[in-house]
DNA sequence: TCCTCCCTGTTC
DNA sequence: GAACAGGGAGGA
């Protein structure tokens, strides 16, 4: 379950394996899973360079340059099970390998242009996309198209930057429970139920409190704890419950971490009481009825 | 604004 | 062999 800190983690382990590599090819094993720009792709395959990746809310983006210099980007959503790594250039799709990318080594030259005289580079590395439950897709898009993208097009501001008046202008007059705002990437962007639970804790907000109640104040306050959860788990390189896995394939350690999370009927860390479990905007969701009003 | 569904590996 | 995990689309 990807959110913002995994992603990120992911983001930032899968930049120095793949950036200045060239995609030779690229397989589609299950052909729903490129959900859109599969038109594209002979415009990238042979011959684009990875310049980068970069995450934005919950979204794996790989930034291409393509012949001439034209931009591409690779958008990954890994919903719950999604998995992107690098492997040598002989490791074989697996079960649930979903889109498979043929790299060269670093730095080495596109090498379709020259008239049959130098050969195409050897492929030096895989990048998988595995994905065991197939909600994860990727996207092939020009910089053009992410306006015709209705969900990037509605995405919120990125929660690390945003600041308190800008969060309160976005909620008032809002309906439903806090927490269900706090899930709504169109209202604040990256934030799924791991860290909207664990921010309502340490915010003292119960995740089902009608936000039409709180006062500035309070989501002042929400926003701050949010910031801290997200900020300590990109230093935990994020949260692995049980697929996830950054791009060099370890685990995070922020799990460790987790105040509520997974842990209804166990006692509150901070009164000791037992913490409750409920469902809240369709999610399960932990809270302490002491500590959290 | 809320509910159901998509999907399959893991746990009860 | 059923319940559960859950982001987001789509329908009520």
């Amino acid at each position: 379950m990807p959110e913002l800190p995994e992603v990120e983690t992911i983001a930032r382990t899968l930049a120095p394996q793949i950036a200045g590599r060239v995609v030779l090819a690229v397989r589609v094993l299950l052909p729903k899973t490129l959900e859109a720009g599969g038109a594209l792709l002979p415009e990238i395959a042979p011959g684009a360079r990875v310049t980068g990746a970069r995450r934005r809310a919950k979204l794996l983006l790989v930034d291409l340059e393509g012949k001439g210099g034209a931009p591409y980007v690779l958008a990954f959503h890994l919903k719950m099970t999604g998995r992107l790594f690098v492997r040598g250039p002989r490791d074989e799709p697996g079960r649930h390998t979903r889109m498979l990318f043929d790299l060269s080594e670093e730095g080495a030259e596109p090498g379709t242009e020259g008239k049959g005289k130098s050969a195409p580079p050897a492929p030096a590395a895989r990048l998988f996309f595995d994905d065991a439950r197939t909600f994860g897709y990727c996207r092939l898009l020009r910089p053009e198209d992410f306006a015709d993208w209705p969900f990037w097009r509605n995405l919120g501001p990125e929660p690390l930057s945003l600041e308190p008046d800008a969060f309160a202008a976005r909620l008032r007059g809002r309906r439903g429970a806090v927490k269900a705002l706090l899930l709504d990437q169109t209202v604040i962007a990256g934030i799924g139920n791991i860290y909207a639970d664990e921010a309502c804790f340490r915010a003292g907000i119960r995740p089902d409190a009608p936000a039409a109640d709180q006062t500035p104040e309070r989501f002042s306050v929400l926003l701050g704890r949010v910031k801290d959860v997200l900020a300590e788990s990109i230093e935990q390189c994020g949260s692995s419950i049980r697929d996830y896995r950054d791009a060099n394939g370890d685990a995070g350690a922020f799990q460790n971490l987790f105040r509520v999370y997974g842990r209804g009927g166990e006692p509150c860390t901070a009164c000791g009481g037992k913490l409750r479990k409920t469902v809240v905007a369709g999610r399960t969701t932990v809270y302490c009825d002491r500590c959290q009003k």
